[in-house]
DNA sequence: GACCAGATTGTCT
DNA sequence: GACAATCTGGTCA
C-alpha cells in the first residue's frame, strides 16, 4: 500500500479498501477493524460532494496530497473519516462508513458503550466515536502517521447501491459493502449488484 | 421493519 | 437563514 494507490479516482479506490485493516494508535492503545463498507465522492463534478463548489476552508484538505484522512464535523454533533484519493487538485475521496472492530474492542467499547458489538462501529459516526477520531486527526497521512491502513481480508463479495444520507445524485451506484457482512450500517431496501 | 421527530452547531449562500 | 456524507429513541405494525 503506497501513495499510488491513493492517486486513483474513488471509485476504484473505495471497493478496494472493503477488508483491508484500519488501525488507529490512539492514547488507550491500538483500535480498529477491518473496513466492511465504503462510499466514493468524486470531487467538483460529483453534485453530493462537499467539494463539489470547490475549495473551502473546511474542505481543502479534500484537494490535498492522496492518502491523507479528511475528517469532518456535521449535524451537529457527528465526526466522519474519509480518505483523499487521486491526484492533488481533484478532491475525489472514499468515505469509510462501516467497519467490524477486531483491535481494541475493549478500548471502543469504552469510548461507545453499547448492548451489542454489532452496533459499536456500523455506521459513519459510529465507528469515529468508537475510535476516538476527531477533527482533530484530520489531514494525517496514512502512510506515515498514527491512522493506518494495513492488509486484512481478501477475496471478498462485494456489492454496490446508491449513496446514504444523501440528496442529489442518488443514481450513481457509489457505495460499496461486503455482501453479508452484519457490520454493514443498513440492510438496505434497494440494493442494486 | 418502516416511518418520524429531535438533537445541535459549523459552514456556506 | 438554511442545511447537513447521522444517530437515537419513539410509535405503529
Amino acid at each position: 500500500m503506497n501513495r499510488q494507490f491513493y492517486s486513483r479516482p474513488a471509485t476504484i479506490v473505495a471497493p478496494e479498501l472493503l477488508g483491508q485493516r484500519l488501525i488507529y494508535e490512539g492514547p488507550a492503545g491500538p483500535v480498529g477493524g477491518i473496513i466492511v463498507e465504503t462510499e466514493a465522492y468524486m470531487g467538483p463534478g460529483d453534485e453530493a460532494s462537499q467539494a463539489h463548489r470547490g475549495p473551502t476552508p473546511r474542505t481543502q484538505i479534500m484537494f490535498g496530497q492522496a492518502g491523507h484522512a479528511y475528517i469532518y464535523f456535521t449535524y451537529g454533533l457527528h465526526y466522519c473519516l474519509n480518505v483523499v484519493t487521486s491526484p492533488a487538485g481533484q478532491a475525489s475521496a472514499v468515505l469509510i462508513r462501516a467497519i467490524e472492530p477486531t483491535i481494541g474492542v475493549e478500548v471502543m467499547r469504552h469510548n461507545r458503550p453499547v448492548e451489542s458489538d454489532q452496533q459499536l462501529t456500523n455506521g459513519p459516526a459510529k465507528l469515529t466515536q468508537a475510535m476516538g477520531l476527531s477533527v482533530v486527526q484530520s489531514g494525517l497521512d496514512l502512510l506515515n502517521s498514527p491512522l493506518k491502513l494495513l492488509p486484512g481480508r481478501s477475496n471478498q463479495v462485494i456489492a454496490t447501491s446508491p449513496r446514504i444520507g444523501i440528496r442529489l445524485a442518488r443514481d450513481r451506484l457509489w457505495r460499496y459493502y461486503i455482501r453479508d457482512n452484519p457490520y454493514v450500517s443498513r440492510t438496505s431496501t434497494k440494493i442494486t449488484h
